[in-house]
Formats: structure tokens, C-alpha cells, sequence
DNA sequence: CGGCTATCTGAATGGTTGTTCAAGTATACA
DNA sequence: TGTATACTTGAACAACCATTCAGATAGCCG
């Protein structure tokens, strides 16, 4: 890990210093960088996708329905064409937020546990600083 | 609410449907609508702005880490210049998603509850389909 | 088969965004 | 007061993205 400024912040924080405070702390912080997990990647795009007008709007009435819905039916509930739509349900399913399912000419989603969780973690915790 | 194909669409799944099943089930629909919370805004922007790379990577050691973590520490952990740090700690901010506090030189940041919860709900959700 | 309906896919495009560079605050210290 | 350090802010530019339009696929029914 580089630490040229850093030492000296530690060095001005930990007062009066030795080698060893210094060291443990370059220690913790480089024991942080195990802190991002494999499937960042997977969490990026879960977010990414999520974070559309379009595709919150489709989660959340997946996630708010008894249980699944049909393309035509959450076309009508967004205000975007069913090209859109059918664009917007394809990357939620990317990015493992819903499910799809094929029955004859009718195409069902659903959420699934992610994104009943991911709006479940925005809801628990609304107008806190 | 347009209902020309929708219409079509739920003749055709309630076999033998009256009027009323179609009524019914355009009013399940309808009170759907409802099911997007006023702060949609604050949502979209929370989860954009969680799902750069960066601020990702922000969120996450300042989640990981005990207490706070100030600026130069974090350039440290994330590989980008110390201007890049800034705007992405000050967009995490704005969202509501670390606290910042100002120390004579040194700004300190920590994770809020609502960071903790969604990358909570990652973390819970991880392999599942 | 042939027409109809539901949904998907690809290309094009206007708008958004993350990074860096350069300059600006603000605090510490001599 | 002057210099150094820590961090922020604004502008600019390349890269990315959501929508629409047009055309494609696939199941249904006569």
C-alpha cells in the first residue's frame, strides 16, 4: 500500500506515535480492502439496474403484487412503450431481480428475494440523515 | 387506466370471466400505483449512486471499518486520484449514505444505516437466482 | 399454411455521468 | 503574515445508457 500522507495523518492522529501504532493501523486498513466482496460485479449491476426510473418502478409493482404479472399488464402501470418495457424487465432479469416465466404466448415476472430485500432496506430506513 | 390489450389479456386468463372478474382485477392494478413510495427520488438516487464502482468501494470500507475513516485513508484504499475521492465521498453524502464531519484538517466520513441495510441485502442475497 | 397477437432484439441517438486537471478554501504552524 | 497541507469545487471530455423505431420471433387459431 502507498502511505506517503497517509503516515503522516496517522502520525498526527496516534499523538505520540511509535512505529508500532503506525503499523497496526496500516495493518487494519489494508485488512479493509478484503472487505469488497467477489460478485462486486453482480452488486453493480443489481444497483445499476435498480437505479432507473423505469425498472424501480417495475420492481417495486412486482414486488407490491400478490403474484406474478404479465408483460401487458406492467406495461400499463409504467408510462414508457411496451419496446421499453420489454427492454427494462430483460436487464432486471440480468441482474437476477426478477423472475421469467413463459406460458404459451404470455410472458409472467415476478421480484425476487434481492429485490424484495433492496427495497425493503430503502424503506426501513426513510428519513434518517 | 388504458385498458385496450390489458382487457384482452384478462379475458382470456379468467376462462369464463364476467365483467366483474376483468373489473376486479383492473382494480387490483390500479391500487398497484400506489405501491411506489413518495420517495422515489431519494431511492433512484441512494442506488445510483451505490452502484459506482468507486462509491461502491467507499460505502464498503466505511461499512467494514469500526468507526470513521477520513479522506486520505480512503484515497489509500480506492485507486482513483484524491479529487475522484472527494466528488464520489460528496455524492455518497448527498444521498444520504455516509456522514461527514470536519476535524480541524480532517474530514471524517462514516457509513449511515441505510448503506449498512442495502449492502446487508446483498450480502443476504448472493447466489440465489 | 396464413394472419394475428405478444414479446423481443438491434441500431441509432440525445442525454447523463465519472474522471482528471486546475484552481479555490480552510486549517495548522512557524 | 506566509507557507504547507487536506480537501473541495468547476469545467471539460470521453464513455455509457434509456428510449424509440423498425423489424424479428414465436405461439395461437382458423
Amino acid at each position: 500500500m502507498e502511505t506517503t500522507r497517509l503516515e503522516g495523518h496517522l502520525r498526527d492522529r496516534l499523538a505520540d506515535c511509535c512505529e508500532e501504532d503506525v503499523d497496526a493501523r496500516i495493518e487494519e486498513l489494508s485488512a479493509l480492502s478484503g472487505s469488497v466482496p467477489d460478485e462486486e460485479r453482480g452488486d453493480l449491476s443489481a444497483l445499476s439496474v435498480l437505479s432507473d426510473g423505469t425498472r424501480y418502478r417495475l420492481a417495486r409493482y412486482l414486488a407490491a403484487a400478490e403474484g406474478e404479472l404479465c408483460v401487458c399488464e406492467l406495461t400499463e402501470l409504467v408510462a414508457v412503450s411496451e419496446s421499453a418495457t420489454s427492454h427494462a424487465l430483460s436487464d432486471l432479469a440480468g441482474a437476477g431481480l426478477v423472475t421469467r416465466r413463459k406460458d404459451g404466448q404470455w410472458r409472467y415476472y415476478d421480484a425476487t428475494e434481492r429485490t424484495e430485500r433492496l427495497l425493503g432496506a430503502l424503506d426501513a430506513t426513510r428519513g434518517e440523515r
